[in-house]
DNA sequence: CCCTCTGTTGGATT
DNA sequence: CAATCCAACAGAGG
């Protein structure tokens, strides 16, 4: 579920959470992935959460980070085994701000999620693209980071290195608000259907941010009904001019299109 | 009740 | 490149 509204949301939270907060404690639980030496984070204070594409950044006095991926499943509550139990709790932060001590943990059943101390977290930074929301970010900067060749235009918008944020459900959405189809070769695209799917991207994450954010993390696509416009629809009709919308699959994940409003 | 199928992440392999 | 498998599980459907 995590794509990057989510993961802005948890980086929220968790810095609300943690914010200024010295780490007291972090340890794995059952089938936790914690990565990298936990132990350099004790006593260091959590300065500022940050994100990049889908990346969970808690910058540490000192220099190091904290870093957490949720994987497809992941997300981060409060509350820990103790206090709180509850099914597939992964990883363990304990914090202290003020003298009140909290809990944190990463909730995350099928364990794709992890977290990792890293001395600089620099080098993870730099295999990663411009975030998606990155103002600097613009049409012809996306133009000439993911376009050119054959390649599926869906492929080249999913790899983190060239953008980073955008997952298969933002990319279907954006290729439907912008009128293009997922599969149209990378290097076919004119210049203006690269700002129509940056700002189609941007409004799909802005309208799905503004839905799920509250007090607690509560995902669209949870809840029996579907929310998106093409994403998980056919054979239900478009929105925009009533044709089935289609499915296919590229590299093992699927995709969903209006062939009449986005056509090859 | 038991299969079987699907999948939001990312990485390795062919 | 791109197709395939994999990680480990829940939920849906037959």
């Amino acid at each position: 579920m995590p794509e990057l509204p989510e993961v802005e949301i948890a980086r929220r939270l968790l810095a609300r959470w943690s914010h200024g907060a010295e780490v007291v404690a972090l340890e794995p639980l059952t089938g936790g992935r914690l990565e990298g030496d936990p132990a350099a984070a004790l006593g260091a204070t959590l300065a500022r959460w940050d994100r990049h594409g889908k990346l969970l950044i808690g910058h540490l006095s000192g220099g190091g980070a904290l870093l957490s991926h949720l994987g497809m499943t992941g997300k981060w509550a409060r509350g820990g085994p103790h206090l709180d139990p509850r099914p597939h709790q992964r990883v363990l932060l304990t914090v202290e701000r003020g003298g009140e001590r909290a809990q944190l943990t990463l909730i995350d059943p099928r364990r794709l999620g992890w977290v990792a101390v890293v001395p600089d977290p620099a080098p993870w930074l730099a295999r990663l693209g411009p975030d998606a929301l990155d103002p600097a970010l613009d049409g012809p900067t996306l133009a000439r980071r993911a376009g050119g060749g054959a390649a599926p235009l869906k492929t080249r918008l999913l790899d983190q290195a060239r953008v980073a944020g955008l997952g298969n459900i933002c990319v279907l959405e954006a290729c439907f608000r912008a009128g293009v189809h997922p599969h149209t070769p990378a290097g076919a695209l004119p210049p203006a259907a690269w700002e129509r799917l940056l700002a189609g991207a941007r409004a799909h994450i802005a309208h799905t941010l503004a839905a799920e954010a509250g007090e607690e993390i509560t995902y669209l696509s949870e809840g029996g009904h579907n929310p998106f416009l093409v994403y998980g629809k056919a054979p239900a009709p478009c929105p925009r001019c009533g044709e089935p919308i289609a499915k296919a699959a590229l590299a093992g994940r699927p995709s969903f299109y209006c062939p009449r409003c986005q056509p090859l």
